[in-house]
DNA sequence: GTCTATAAATAGATAGAC
DNA sequence: GTCTATCTATTTATAGAC
């Protein structure tokens, strides 16, 4: 059951045998395909519950209230959080989905063509109209929710699956989403605005 | 041989057969084991050989000649680029290292420790050398690698494994390399300097 | 070098007793 | 519900002829 979600998160559906499933349950084989017909069936079962538990993660309701006030810095860094907090305590689900994607079972797209596609337009739509009102520059959204989500994503996949012991780079939830809300809405350059007469003296970036 | 990377970045090592790999060559399963005794013997043999040709990629020798000129945006536009291009000239690269790092074959953790890493500390130095210089805000280099390299590579990711019709974003790599930097150096707020008198009547955003 | 044939182990799945 | 025993197909790997 629960054992099981951990053995295909760890080696994949074709890397991991009925016998090891039951083995590790504390059950014979047998019992295994009482509960499920086949092997698949099993795996479309947990792939199933995990999509749904992930529905928990809505990004929606969890920026709702940074949205109504317009704080950009909340939307972002709260949705980064979430997500980060998520990833963090089920790592699991990260894996058992990039296993479901690189094998192409269809749970994976199910799973991109529902959620993914979704926070694109949820944030997207706030980005266009942050940008009519003239806070954000002028840039497709698509591609800052790219950027955005990469950000996020790579670093959980980094903490879950690359660089477990953070030797690369070890910081918190709370301040990776705070780090990479600044980055997406300030950059990394040193502004002008802190010493206002530098302005003009910088001749070597030609562009602004 | 070729149609062994092409099977396994398909598949994973477990989810591809001996058979299968003969079959698609053209041969029979026993020339597969004249030339490798076995089934591992070959995965390593091709993961060491994609390992090498990616060393092909050497971000030093690329960046070389903006790091010298100082020139960030060169420098981290010309990195994307080369990347991105590597992973769609190659995108059996980034299946199969996937594969192997949730497989946990030490050839992906060689991959990280030196290629990953290598990257880090390249990177690093070059950030850590241009906020002395005052060109960049004080944040920690590994934090702003991260968030590039995060960029990059879910890009990647999402052309090669999630979205490969690009239905949710359908750009060029060299506009993704230079959006993606233009955020990472500028990030997406509009900037006082297009309005240079409004830079005290925007009280929303108590933190510049 | 290449094949057919086959061995040995393991996979998914079932039968039937308790 | 749970088990042991077993079946069938597949998978890795080998033997030996050409």
């Amino acid at each position: 059951l629960r054992v099981a979600v951990k053995l295909f998160s760890e080696r994949g559906f074709r890397g991991t045998t009925t016998k090891e499933i039951a083995q590790a349950a504390g059950v014979s084989e047998a019992m295994v395909f009482r509960h499920f017909a086949t092997k698949v069936e099993l795996y479309a079962a947990i792939l199933d519950h995990k999509a749904c538990s992930s529905g928990k993660f809505e990004p929606a309701e969890m920026a709702a209230d940074a949205i109504k006030r317009k704080d950009d810095r909340a939307v972002f860094e709260s949705l980064a959080l979430g997500a980060l907090n998520h990833h963090e305590h089920d790592p699991e689900f990260q894996r058992l989905l990039l296993h479901s994607a690189l094998e192409k079972h269809e749970l994976a797209q199910m799973f991109f063509d529902e959620f993914v596609r979704h926070v694109y337009e949820f944030l997207g739509a706030y980005l266009r109209q942050r940008q009519s009102e003239g806070a954000l520059i002028d840039i497709d959204p698509a591609i800052v929710v790219r950027a955005f989500i990469g950000m996020v994503m790579h670093h959980s996949l980094n903490n879950n699956l690359w660089d477990p012991n953070r030797r690369l780079l070890n910081i918190s939830n709370e301040s990776a989403a705070k780090h990479f809300t600044d980055i997406l809405l300030n950059g990394i350059r040193a502004h002008e605005a802190t010493s206002p007469a530098a302005k003009t003296n910088s001749g070597k970036n030609d562009k602004e």
